[in-house]
DNA sequence: CAGTGAGCGAGCTTCCGCTTGACTT
C-alpha cells in the first residue's frame, strides 16, 4: 500500500496527478461533496446556533468507505480538493468524516494541473482554513433556508410542487421583466437614408446621419437631391486596433457555443466534459481567465511556428466577473500543438472553438484603419458620410472573432473597402434609397444569455448555470420556444435618375428561435415573489450575501451571528406572508361576456392557465376552458377567449359516426366511433375541417395496418413503433438490437432477449417523474 | 390515457453547489 493518499474531486484529475507524483503516491477522487445537510426539514437546529445535521448521501458511502479503508492505510493524507470555498468544505469534511488529523493529514491547493504546480504545492501544505469552511455553511445553510422556507409558501398560496430559491427565482425574474418589456415595447419607424456612388470603378455606399421620422420629410430631402452634384469634402483616416477576448470560462463557452454551434448549455456542458475525460481540454467548470505559465509558453510556441514571431503576444488576462473564486484555470486546449480533437464531430468543433479562442487570446492585436468620407450634397447643402474599414495586420482575427448576440441597434453598418478619395472628388451617384426601419425591443433570453446576465450579477456558479436552466423548465416557470414571426409592412422610397418610386415591401419580424418565454406561473410566482421578498428578488441580493461570505472567510465576521441577522427578519416576513396573503391566481378580469353578460377572467386554476365564464353568482355554475400553447392570462384577448369554448367542435358524420374535435391532455385530437385519433403539429384543431378530419383517421389506419410486422408463439407479437421495430408480450415492450431483421425474429431468440432485460433491471432514473 | 375546476385532507413537494454516470422507452 501507497504510503500517501491523495484525495481530489474529479477522477479525470486523479488520473493526471498520478503520473506526476510516482508511486509512493495513490490519488483518489472524492467525487465533489461527500456530505449534505440532511434531507428535511430538521436538518438545521436553528436555535441551536443553527448546528447543521449533515449526512452521506447514498450514492457517496461507497467512495466514502473506500476513501476510509485507504486513509487507514496511509501514513499521510493530502487534502487536494479545489482552492475555494466550496473546495475548502470538501476537505473539512473529509477530514470530519475519515477521522483525520492534523498530524496524518495536510491540506494542499494548486490551481493548475501542471507538474511543477502539484510539486510545489506538495512542497507547501497548510492546514484547513475554517474560515473558509464557515463561510461555505453559511451559504449552504442560507440557501436551504431560502429554498425550504420560500417554497412552502408558494405550495400554499400558488401551487403545489413549486420552488423558490436565491438563484433560480432571481433567473426567473429576468425572464419574465423581459417579456413585459417587450410586451410593453412600442416600435417606431424612420426612414433611413442610404445613397449609393461609384467612383473609379468602385461601388460604395454612404449614410445620411440623421433618421426620418415622417414620411413625407423623407421624401422631401429626397426630392432636395435631385440633379444634385457629389462633392467629396474630407477624408479622414484613424487607424484603430481591435483586442482578442479572453480565453474562455464556463460562462462564455456556453454563450460562444450557442452563437456558433448553436449548442444548448447542458449540450456545451456534456461536450466538454468528454473532451476534458480524454484528456484534451482543462477543466470545463471554471471562473477564471487565468492561463498557467506553462500554458502561455506552450500558446507562444504555437503561435510562432504556425503564423510567424509577428503574431505572437502573449498576456495575461484577470477576471472581472463578481464573485469569481479562480480555483481552476481557464478552459485550454490541454496540448496546443494539437489542432483537432474529439472523438465525434460535435466535439471536434467544441474543441476547435476552444483552441481558437485560446490561441487568439495570445496573439497580436489586429490593426485596422478606418476610413470616414463627408460628401458634400450641392444642391440642399447637406452632408453623407461614408465609413469604411481596412484590416492592416490581421493579428488574433487570422484565427477567431468573438460571436455577437442579437441587439437592438440595426448594425447593417457599411464596412468594405473604400475607393481612394480625396477632396474635391466628384462622385457619381447611382441611387439614394429611404427605407422605412423598426426599432426593436431587448431580445428575448436564449439559455446562453440568461447565463451572461446571471455570471454578471454575480448570481449562480459554472457548475451550477446549466442545472439552473433545466430546474426553471422543470418547474414551469419558463419554455424554451421557437415562434414563427408576423409580416409586416414596410416603404422603400427610392431616388434614380432625378425620379422617385415608393414601393411597400413585407418583412417578416418577431421570429424566435429556441428562446426562453415566461410561462403564466412563472409570472404569477414572480409577481408574487416581488411583493413579499423583495429583498430575496433584489438582483444584488446575492452581490450583497456574498459580501457577507468574504468577511467570514476572512475571520471578521461569525458565521452564526450573519446567519442570524438575516434568518430572523426573513423568517417572519415568511410569517406574515403565510398570514396575510390571499392565495394568488393572477386573475385578470377580460370584461361581460357578449352574448351572456357574465364576467370573463383568465387565472391559473389546479390544472393551469385558464379562462373562466361567471364567477358562480346567482347559482350559474362557472364554466372553464384551458389556455392554448402560446396564450397568456397577461395577453390573451376577450374574442381569443371566447374562442376556446368552441372545443370540442362537432365536424360531420363519418362511418355514419360523428367526428368530434378536442383538446386533451396529450394535446389535439379527433374522436370517431370511441377511438382517439391525435392531430399532428401542422393541424389548428379550431380549423380543421371534416375532410382533414377523415385523411387523419385514414393515415392512422394505415400507420396500424402497417404496424404490424410477425406474430410468434406465446403472445408475442412485433411490431413498428415510434422507436423502430419491437415487440411486445404481456404488456411488455422489449427493444430489438440494432441489426437484427424484425422479420426473422424466432420464438427462442425473443426468449432470450426477455430473460435479458429481467436478469438486468433498469436502474431507477433520477430524472424521471414518480407516478401518481 | 383524452371527462376534471366542490370540499375534505393524508402525505408529498422544495434549496445551491461539488462531482459523474446510466439512461435513451
Amino acid at each position: 500500500m501507497s504510503k500517501n493518499l491523495v484525495i481530489v474531486e474529479s477522477p479525470a484529475k486523479a488520473k493526471t496527478i498520478e503520473k506526476f507524483l510516482g508511486e509512493n503516491y495513490q490519488v483518489k477522487s472524492c467525487f465533489g461533496h461527500i456530505r449534505d445537510l440532511d434531507k428535511g426539514d430538521d436538518a438545521i437546529d436553528i436555535s441551536n446556533g443553527f448546528k447543521p445535521k449533515y449526512i452521506i448521501p447514498e450514492d457517496k458511502t461507497a467512495v466514502v468507505n473506500e476513501l476510509k479503508k485507504l486513509s487507514k492505510g496511509a501514513d499521510m493524507v493530502w487534502l487536494a480538493s479545489d482552492e475555494d470555498r466550496e473546495g475548502e468544505a470538501i476537505s473539512w469534511h473529509l477530514s470530519e468524516v475519515l477521522g483525520l488529523d492534523e498530524t496524518r493529514s495536510k491540506r494542499i491547493v494548486f490551481h493548475e494541473i501542471t507538474k511543477p504546480a502539484i510539486l510545489k504545492a506538495i512542497e507547501n501544505p497548510r492546514s484547513i482554513d475554517k474560515n473558509l469552511v464557515d463561510a461555505q455553511q453559511a451559504r449552504r445553510l442560507l440557501d436551504r433556508l431560502v429554498g425550504f422556507e420560500l417554497s412552502p409558501v408558494l405550495w400554499k398560496k400558488v401551487k403545489p410542487s413549486l420552488s423558490a430559491g436565491r438563484v433560480q427565482s432571481v433567473a426567473v425574474r429576468l425572464i419574465v421583466e423581459r417579456e413585459r418589456e417587450i410586451q410593453g415595447f412600442q416600435s417606431k419607424s424612420a426612414f433611413r437614408i442610404i445613397a449609393e456612388f461609384e467612383f473609379n470603378g468602385k461601388k460604395f455606399s454612404a449614410e445620411f446621419p440623421k433618421r426620418f421620422e415622417q414620411k413625407e420629410d423623407a421624401l422631401k430631402f429626397l426630392e432636395s437631391c435631385t440633379s444634385s452634384d457629389f462633392i467629396v469634402n474630407s477624408v479622414e483616416v484613424k487607424p484603430g486596433f481591435r483586442k482578442p477576448a479572453a480565453p474562455f470560462t464556463t460562462s462564455t463557452l456556453q454563450q460562444e457555443a450557442s452563437r456558433k454551434l448553436g449548442y444548448s448549455v447542458s449540450q456545451t456542458m456534456t461536450i466538454a466534459q468528454r473532451l476534458y475525460e480524454a484528456g484534451h481540454i482543462t477543466y470545463m467548470r471554471t471562473d477564471s481567465v487565468n492561463l498557467s505559465e506553462l500554458a502561455l509558453n506552450a500558446a507562444k510556441d504555437e503561435i510562432i511556428s504556425a503564423y510567424g514571431k509577428e503574431f505572437s503576444n502573449p498576456k495575461k488576462f484577470t477576471t472581472k466577473s463578481a464573485g469569481a473564486q479562480e480555483a481552476h484555470e481557464a478552459i485550454r486546449p490541454t496540448y496546443f500543438e494539437n489542432h483537432e480533437a474529439g472523438a465525434d464531430d460535435q466535439q471536434k468543433r467544441l474543441y476547435d472553438l476552444i483552441w481558437k479562442r485560446a490561441i487568439a487570446s495570445q496573439m497580436s492585436d489586429a490593426r485596422i484603419e478606418r476610413t470616414e468620407v463627408k460628401i458634400d450634397i450641392t444642391k440642399n447643402r447637406e452632408i453623407l458620410v461614408a465609413s469604411g474599414e481596412v484590416i492592416t495586420f490581421e493579428g488574433f482575427l487570422k484565427v477567431y472573432l468573438e460571436g455577437k448576440d442579437e441587439s437592438v441597434e440595426d448594425d447593417e453598418q457599411g464596412s468594405g473597402l473604400m475607393p481612394a478619395l480625396k477632396s474635391g472628388d466628384k462622385l457619381k451617384n447611382l441611387s439614394i434609397i429611404g427605407t422605412e426601419r423598426f426599432s426593436r425591443a431587448a431580445p428575448r433570453y436564449t439559455e446562453a444569455s440568461l447565463v451572461k446576465d446571471l455570471e454578471e450579477l454575480g448570481i449562480g456558479r459554472p457548475s451550477t448555470y446549466a442545472p439552473t436552466i433545466s430546474t426553471i423548465q422543470k418547474r414551469g416557470y419558463a419554455e424554451k420556444e421557437s415562434r414563427e414571426g408576423t409580416k409586416r409592412n414596410y416603404e422603400v422610397l427610392t431616388l434614380i435618375d432625378d425620379k422617385i418610386k415608393i414601393e411597400t415591401k413585407t418583412e417578416n419580424t418577431g421570429a424566435e428561435k429556441n428562446k426562453l418565454f415566461p410561462t403564466d406561473i412563472g409570472m404569477v410566482v414572480t409577481d408574487f415573489l416581488m411583493k413579499n421578498f423583495n429583498h430575496i428578488m433584489d438582483y444584488h441580493f446575492t452581490a450583497s450575501v456574498e459580501k457577507e461570505f468574504d468577511e467570514i472567510a476572512s475571520g471578521s465576521q461569525n458565521w452564526t451571528k450573519m446567519l442570524d441577522e438575516f434568518y430572523h427578519p426573513f423568517h417572519k416576513t415568511v410569517d406574515d406572508t403565510l398570514k396575510i396573503s390571499e392565495k394568488v391566481t393572477g386573475e385578470r378580469e377580460l370584461g361581460k361576456h357578449p352574448e351572456n353578460g357574465l364576467p370573463v377572467f383568465a387565472k391559473i386554476g389546479r390544472f393551469g392557465p385558464m379562462i373562466q365564464v361567471g364567477d358562480g353568482a346567482d347559482e350559474i355554475k362557472p364554466v372553464f376552458a384551458k389556455l392554448k400553447k402560446g396564450q397568456s392570462i397577461d395577453t390573451i384577448t376577450m374574442d381569443e377567449a371566447i374562442e376556446l369554448f368552441s372545443m370540442p367542435r362537432v365536424l360531420d358524420e363519418f362511418e355514419e359516426k360523428p367526428m368530434k374535435v378536442g383538446i386533451g391532455r396529450f394535446g389535439p385530437y379527433i374522436q370517431h366511433n370511441s377511438k382517439f385519433y391525435s392531430m399532428g403539429k401542422e393541424d389548428d384543431p379550431y380549423t380543421v375541417n371534416s375532410e382533414r378530419a377523415v385523411e387523419i383517421i385514414l393515415n392512422k389506419r394505415q400507420a396500424d395496418a402497417e404496424k404490424f410486422i410477425l406474430e410468434l408463439p406465446k403472445d408475442i407479437i412485433v411490431l413498428n413503433g415510434r422507436f423502430g421495430p419491437y415487440f411486445t408480450q404481456n404488456k411488455e415492450n422489449y427493444k430489438i438490437p440494432k441489426g437484427v431483421d424484425p422479420k426473422s425474429l424466432t420464438l427462442e431468440y425473443c426468449e432470450s432477449i426477455i430473460k435479458e432485460t429481467k436478469d438486468n433491471p433498469k436502474p431507477k432514473s433520477s430524472f424521471r417523474g414518480k407516478k401518481k
